[in-house]
DNA sequence: TAGTCTATCCTTAGCGG
DNA sequence: TCCGCTAAGGATAGACT
């Protein structure tokens, strides 16, 4: 779309009742979840427990709870004696016992799931980060011309820069006596318990910000 | 009061405990009656009922409802509109259906846990996958002297290559009437509204199984 | 403890996909 | 229905009263 006035920015509302269903609906998911939402940022912030139960224009219960709605209203009815036998509550509280051992585990469940939720989209996130960060690994004939004039100049520095690692790893070598494959199998590289040290390509000139993985060119 | 930054404004807070007593009492009262506002508004606008119970950090008990506490608590408890007079078999048996409906988000909550989990654990997975694949984008001073020489060869592969689609590239733009870049700002590779469609790299010889991203080197 | 003020920050109405 | 976007309107941290 062209960039002006695509929308149409947050417009005032009467409070009253929405006569459009549709809008009604939309609202309603929107301002519950607002609602939620900052009680569980007064939760958080305050280290208050809230609970909250909305029946929805279809009779639907929706529900928040910390550390769950079960606990909460237990603990209201409890401190306000409803007009009950208080034979019956006792029968009611070990009921709600069993109710309350469910909810926790929901309410468990439902942090694990937030912790999940969240590493899975952070890995994906990053791995979009690096899409755009190492702009240099998309297929080729994707390049412009500038890019690939910036690639062929930072390919001819890695190459040199190859070729001088690559000669300074031989020199140790020819001045080694063991061979470059042992008799055992052992793999020509098993031979360096200590790696070179020297971090050649991390001052290479011309490296024009591209880096390898790590920060180096 | 003089215009001047007379006062501060709102800053930003993070979401956790507030470690200060008075912040948090003030803290605490604002943001209840914000919420009770809120779900005020979500009782009008949507005419729903609502019913709230929040625990100050001093213990006490606010609650907010619409059109009361008890009744919601009530409707909640049993999911039956109707006051529990005489039949308590029929509260017994929905009091069941609302453990039965617990169970079941429980367990279907539980289900998107798995799904959510093993999505992450793919990601972590290729992403490691990636690592042992792509071995050259390792520091280069890890690398041993095999992979370097296959490296160094394989550059030469790429650069040459690199050269090819330049020189083609520009071979394209000396045969066009249209600048490099346009007088509008239009970037130099704007002007390509084909991109070349032959895949170069995708066929080069000598590739040692060496790919960058999408099987082309 | 509660109310006021202001500069920000946050929420959400209206659209579009 | 649910997602995202934009910008107007609303909520509120901090300071003061």
């Amino acid at each position: 779309m062209v960039k002006g006035k695509s929308t149409s920015g947050r417009q005032k509302i009467p409070i009253e009742k929405i006569p459009k269903k549709s809008h009604l609906q939309v609202t309603f998911s929107k301002r519950r979840l607002g609602l939620f939402k900052k009680a569980s940022e007064l939760c958080t912030l305050c280290g208050v427990e809230i609970g909250i139960i909305v029946f929805s224009p279809a009779e639907k219960a929706f529900s928040f709870g910390h550390p769950n709605v079960e606990s909460i209203i237990d603990r209201f009815l409890t401190r306000n004696p409803a007009p009950d036998s208080g034979a019956h509550q006792l029968v009611e509280a070990h009921r709600n016992a069993n109710v309350r051992d469910l909810s926790m585990q929901l309410t468990q469940l439902q942090n694990q799931f937030e912790v999940e939720k969240k590493r899975g989209d952070d890995l994906d996130q990053s791995r979009k980060l690096r899409q755009r960060q190492f702009w240099w690994e998309s297929p080729i004939d994707e390049l412009g011309l500038q890019e690939l004039q910036l690639l062929k100049l930072s390919m001819e520095e890695l190459k040199k820069n190859v070729e001088k690692q690559t000669n300074k790893i031989l020199m140790e070598h020819n001045s080694m006596s063991s061979p470059i494959v042992g008799p055992n199998g052992v793999r020509y590289y098993d031979v360096f318990e200590k790696k070179p040290e020297i971090k050649m390509f991390s001052t290479a000139p011309n490296a024009y910000n591209l880096h390898f993985n790590h920060g180096y060119l």
